[in-house]
DNA sequence: CTGCGAGGTTGACGACGTCAAGTTGACAGT
DNA sequence: ACTGTCAACTTGACGTCGTCAACCTCGCAG
């Protein structure tokens, strides 16, 4: 159905030296039509070598193969979320805690914008073997995310290692996006942006009191009761 | 290249009204090839078919499509899921909010351990339109955490719509299971239970304080400072 | 004006999902 | 015992996919 797909303009040959040009352009196409068709199994060679006026093989002379055309597109959509996430936590640099919610509520958010890119990223068959450039750009994001929950620690807010907490409250906005993707029809807020703010909270609270509690290690799990004990210590030191 | 498997074992034709046995024996090679290949990829009608010992349109007699296969695949995997995670809240129903936090570890559990299916389950391409009956078990997997809630909600633990708190729950599990399976060159702790444990308490904790905290609406997004204060409150009336 | 290499094209291969048509064989009815 | 019927399967084909080997073609250096 989609193999009628005809080109969209006339292409010129690229001179010696410039086939980055086509490079770009089929980058490009790519992302549009995930866009259009908000499926990925849109993402056809064929229709991206159609779309941008040229041969299937062509894009060979560019891609490895497929996957090499995805990780791309990939890298794109990377550096797009990790850009967005540091603008938010670096405008409300004041409050390092309120920082690290606004970050999140943005991941989420940019998650929900961009749902067929976010599947791509996060959802992708895990890559067997070396680290390659796009595993790079993940820990990247979570360098980002760590380097904004340490003011929080320094303050003493949070407690713990800055990695760690960093690892738990990527889980959590990606779980948020995640299954929000997923599943829609699961009853959620009419606003997206009550429960996206509600998770951030929860994380950002739950962290801090866990990080109170463990500060003193205990043998078994602690009860309910020591939670309650523990968290009047937190509040106490923060007054 | 995988297009060589053969046969296991010849098959004897089913007598009529014996072709649910076909079906059966399908969804077992599909679920085995799974385990096996540890790909999605690998599961091709094709090769199902011929695990089976028979032709590949015969899969059509049961399944509408490939979709509907992996759907039945699917279903099985929801019910397995749902029967872990129940077991765990009600192994441990004297202390609701421990309840809650092993049986969130159980979910996390499981997904670490058929982290294909779990891809399957929660990753797969959103289904236009209807609410198939994978969506319902969706939906009851939701409804056994929303129950596992309530009782936190009655002994004053939690605080809010049980419903909304236990979509939080699954977007905090769901968020590490996840995380761990796409991303497992990040620098988790040695042991999965560690992070699956932390998570738990984090997501249990949160909840319980942004309840607390949310029970007196205010107009702007609280303060650092305002949550420890909220935070004195949760600890006393714990007591 | 000529060779040559970067930047393409053509045509084909095998694997995939899917369908239309034919085949087989266990049972019911006589 | 013979036959018809219908569920259960097989055969063969179509179109699409990713991928590759071989060929072409143009702009520029010599």
């Amino acid at each position: 159905m989609s193999g009628t797909e005809r080109a969209v303009r006339a292409r010129t040959r690229a001179r010696p030296g410039e086939g980055q040009l086509l490079r770009e352009e089929i980058l490009l196409a790519a992302q549009t039509l995930l866009d259009e068709a908000g499926d990925e199994s849109a993402l056809t060679l064929r229709a991206v070598a159609t779309r941008t006026g040229v041969s299937t093989p062509a894009v060979y002379r560019h891609f490895a193969d497929k996957s090499a055309l995805i990780a791309a597109v990939c890298m794109r959509v990377w550096e797009t979320l990790g850009a967005v996430v540091r603008e938010a936590i670096e405008a409300a640099a004041d409050d390092p805690f309120q920082g690290l919610r606004h970050g999140a509520v943005a991941y989420m958010r940019f998650g929900l914008q961009h749902p067929v890119q976010y599947r791509l990223l996060m959802m992708g068959a895990p890559r067997p073997g070396e680290p390659g450039p796009q595993q790079e750009a993940a820990m990247a994001c979570l360098r980002y995310l760590t380097e904004a929950v340490e003011p929080c620690v320094a303050a003493g807010v949070l407690r713990g290692d800055p990695q760690q907490i960093a690892l738990r409250a990527l889980a959590t906005v990606h779980g948020c996006t995640a299954l929000v993707i997923a599943h829609p029809y699961f009853p959620w807020p009419q606003d997206p942006d009550d429960f996206l703010d509600a998770a951030a909270r929860t994380s950002g609270l739950g962290t801090a009191a866990l990080g109170w509690l463990e500060s003193e290690p205990r043998e078994a799990a602690p009860t309910t009761a020591q939670y309650a004990e523990a968290f009047r210590d937190w509040a106490a030191a923060l007054r």
